[in-house]
DNA sequence: CCAAAAGTGTTTGCGATACACCCATGT
DNA sequence: ACATGGGTGTATCGCAAACACTTTTGG
């Protein structure tokens, strides 16, 4: 170890974890997934899914092992939030807790894991009371979301692979929490370039039908190197 | 304890530490406030004043407690700013950093505990080489106080109470390394309504004169409830 | 009276907003 | 043929950027 090896062994240990706010959205809003707590205290209430962080893992690497665990899926958009920290928020222990936000596609991950996790999606305005201070780390999420959607392409992660137009409003009706004009937002979104056509029509909404589009990340950061903003 | 400790006991206890990247402002520009190392390894060599996480404290207030210790001065602006948690970042022990910066008046800390500290204020592009992760830390740091100053007021912070428009602007050629119009910088800043103006002036730029102003936290607070936006 | 910095006024152009209008198609 | 949502075009307003101009005062 260390030539002072007292000033690390005098300091005093704590337990780390990792708790997420997952995030999808459908058509109908925004949505959280939560889980049914198994261990004491608080067994059985909603939860966010958490784990200690352990000691030969980076917090991003304990962050990507619990969504994969919960989820199935592996390459997950994820960022931290916020650190909580308050001495007696678990009365389980002295545990300091990492909040990170992350974005899936709904349709995505593997029903079967959620059943095996007592996992459930709910429309973000209609959530359980939760454990401890996860119901503080819920509202960081979403504001940081909120706030973050408006500049940086965080959309495309929630919604599927194809979408059109009309879709993509509506998904930044829900984010935005008001009423965005059809033609203007066109309009902006085409000419920043970053959104790829396809030849296919979705149907079900109108009987003209809507072309589908694609996000075109290369293309993306490539005018993100040139000094383009984003901004909705 | 819990019902199911050994949920808590099973985990692996870390050590957490935070790490205080403290700028300050002249009007040649953003300095950053560092320390020599007094405990191996890298005893002597530059680094950012940081300290352990104490069981009975929150990561906030261990914060506050280093920032008081290393300047004399209480309530800072400090802010979260990331986690740095490599497992092999610090070769003494498997600790985990949480980041903060934070924002001084230069021309208010107390010298005698600078001295004490071995501590001096640096040019932010003529920093030393830094132990561990620091030169990371600085550049997240920057980067961060570089976004966040085009649309948060904490300039404010670092600038004097008094302080004229010319020297507020300079401030922001500074942040946004680039040339500011002085006319329109002027009205810009004024129509926000957010700057008390002064009686006296300064006459050590000019012969004319400027105008000293003050913040005025009170309306500013007040403008941003009406969802008004700073935005330089 | 002149240099130098503070401070004011005027013009211009782009981008956001509002909104009118055209298009495609299933019923 | 018409209702419905997709898609296009156009007028207007506000505001940021550029820059010319006025003010003050010490040397």
């Amino acid at each position: 170890m260390s030539l002072n090896s007292a000033f690390y062994e005098n300091a005093d240990p704590l337990l780390l974890a990792v708790d997420c706010i997952i995030f999808g959205y459908t058509p109908e809003g925004l949505k959280l997934l939560l889980f049914k707590r198994r261990v004491e205290p608080f067994a059985g209430a909603w939860s966010l899914i958490g784990s200690f962080v352990q000691r030969d893992e980076s917090v991003e690497e304990a962050t990507s092992r619990i969504l994969e665990e919960a989820t199935g899926l592996s390459h997950i958009f994820q960022e931290e939030l916020g650190v909580f920290s308050s001495v007696n928020r678990d009365p389980g222990g002295r545990v300091i807790s990492i909040a990170y936000y992350a974005l899936v596609r709904i349709q995505e991950e593997d029903a079967d894991l959620l059943a095996l996790h007592q996992a459930s999606w709910f429309p973000v305005d209609q959530r359980p009371p939760l454990i401890l201070d996860h119901e503080a780390m819920v509202v960081a999420g979403l504001d940081k979301l909120r706030r973050k959607a408006r500049y940086q392409p965080l959309g495309f992660e929630l919604l599927p692979e194809k979408f059109t137009i009309p879709q993509l409003r509506s998904f930044y009706e829900a984010i935005l929490q008001r009423e965005v004009d059809q033609g203007n937002f066109r309009k902006k979104i085409l000419a920043m370039g970053i959104l790829e056509k396809l030849a296919e029509k979705d149907r079900a909404s109108s009987k003209k039908g809507a072309h589908y589009y694609r996000f075109d990340r290369d293309q993306y950061d490539r005018q993100v190197q040139e000094g383009f903003d984003f901004t909705i």
